[in-house]
This record gives structure tokens, C-alpha cells and sequence, in this order.
DNA sequence: GTATCGTTTTATAATCATTCTCATCCGATA
DNA sequence: TATCGGATGAGAATGATTATAAAACGATAC
């Protein structure tokens, strides 16, 4: 824990983030976490030591923290339902900044490979890969 | 338009789903869309041919067709945002159904072949790469 | 042709995650 | 100590999606 809380001041110093205790805590939250948890999770656990933290900070602070890098959000899609109509095998480049899709071809991927180091029992009878990246726009907008 | 007249009819025969007016015309906006469409993009062009349908009705069949497999679902992750303190490389591999999110690592994907079928400008600096499929347990269910 | 039954659709209410607003608080600096 | 800007907290607002219940539909049996 004295290890993530020297790890914050740095980065959030790095970053040009001021250091407060409610930041602190929340990031020594999702680092000690070790997954892949949703801000009403790291509310339950900031609250065990913050009882009056807001959720609204929870939440603050998680997207200050990916605006910059301290964290990686794990579900960088659209925040509505998106449908696709094509049924080929096929694959998508994904813009983590403006969410926009655009198909690929995968021949860059071995299946072969990648089938060897799958967990037992995970099926992937019809995969899809999503490749994230900052589109042509997004990534001339930094 | 024909086309997918037929097409919705088999394939709605297949999955044993019966073949209404507002499911025919609301797949057929979904492939005539060529993309990744929202359900209010679906809605809107929907509406265009059945001034009455309900968006209900759209959220309805898009999610069916969705689990039949009639159509792909773009945002495959869980509906709530997932947070990664893992910033060292490493991939996910995900679970269609379950959204459940495993680490991976890559040495499948020939980052060299990938960077060749970008297209123009998309930025790949910190590349993130996801597979979907189903976990042990959900496709044991099935 | 009509009655019946299960399914689909519609309209709307409800829910849930997230963001917004704004009053208050805090910490740094003058 | 007074001031200022950013951070926080509480709760309202928003927006996407799902649930509910009543009406409409369509197939089948009579």
C-alpha cells in the first residue's frame, strides 16, 4: 500500500494532477483490486476507508484517471448497443478516443497460436478481434 | 431489398422465429445499413417505413436477432465501465456472453503484418487487442 | 367464418449507470 | 488571516435500456 501511495504522487505529479486524499485512495483501490472492476466497486472498497466519499468522485477521478493515462478502461466501445449485419469473418480496428469502427482482415492473427495458449474450455468457434487504437482524426487532435 | 426479403425468411425459419412485418423491415435497415448502427439509427430508418413502430419493438428484435446469431453485436463487453490499473502490455480475452475479462498475452498476432493493413494515420502506439469468445462455463450452458 | 390461444407490438413506466449542478469545503498562496 | 481555484458531496437530471400491461395480430381448431 506505502508502495501505490509513493506510485500516485509521482504519476499524479507527472500528470499535473493535485494530490488529494480521496484520489489517493481511490487509485490504491483499483490498484489493490487486481481486475477488471466497475466504479461501484471501487466505491464498496473506497468506502471501507472513506465513508463519506461520493460517488460522484468515484467516478471524477476513474475518468480523470484514464483522461490521463493512469488507468486503462477496459470497455473502450460505444456506451450504446452497436449491430453489426456482416456475418463474414471479420475484424475491428476500434478508436478508443471517438469509439468509431472500421473492419479488418486478420491474417495477422495465429489462430493456430493463439488456440494453444486459450484457457481450457474457452471456445472461440467463431472469434472476433478487436484491435484499439486512436483513429487517423483523434490521433491528429493530440 | 428483395434480397433480404428471402434471406430474413430462411434464416427466421432456421431459428424458428416467426416472420412479422416489423422484424422483416427491421432487419433489412440493419443490412442495408452497411456499419454499426445504434437501435435509434435503426429506429430512425424504420420509421421511415412504419411510421408506428415502437422503439420497444426495435430494442425486441435487434436482441433477439442478436442471440440467434442473425446479427453481430459490436460492443461485446459488459454494459458498465470496467477499469484495468495493469498498465504493463498484456490483452483480454473476453467472454461474449458473460463479459467476463481474462489477461492474455499476444505472441499470436504478428504485430508487423498488422501495422502493414492499418489504415492511413491509425495510430497503434499502445495497442490493446481483444478476442471474444465464449468461456468455459457459458459455453458449457449452451 | 368465428372463437380461442399464444405471440407480438405498442405505449409508457421503471430502472440503472452516469453526468451535471451547485453549494460547500479545503489547501495553497498572498 | 483573507482570498481564490479546484475538489468534493448530495442529489437532481439525463439517456439508454428493460419491464409491464393492455391491445392487436395470426394461426389453428371448431
Amino acid at each position: 500500500m506505502r508502495l501505490t501511495h509513493e506510485q500516485f504522487r509521482e504519476l499524479a505529479a507527472k500528470h499535473g494532477l493535485a494530490v488529494t486524499h480521496q484520489r489517493q485512495v481511490v487509485y490504491e483501490a483499483v490498484i489493490a483490486s487486481h481486475g477488471h472492476y466497475s466504479p461501484e466497486d471501487i466505491y464498496a472498497a473506497v468506502r471501507r476507508r472513506i465513508p463519506s466519499i461520493s460517488l460522484a468522485t468515484v467516478y471524477n477521478n476513474l475518468r480523470l484517471f484514464i483522461e490521463c493515462g493512469l488507468l486503462r478502461e477496459v470497455t473502450p466501445h460505444a456506451s450504446t448497443l452497436r449491430v453489426d449485419g456482416n456475418l463474414e469473418p471479420h475484424h475491428h480496428l476500434v478508436c478508443s478516443r471517438c469509439k468509431s469502427v472500421q473492419d479488418i482482415d486478420i491474417d495477422f492473427i495465429d489462430l493456430k497460436r493463439l488456440s494453444r495458449q486459450l484457457p481450457d474450455g474457452f471456445d472461440l468457434t467463431q472469434p472476433l478481434i478487436e484491435v484499439f487504437g486512436l483513429c487517423r482524426r483523434c490521433s491528429a487532435k493530440q
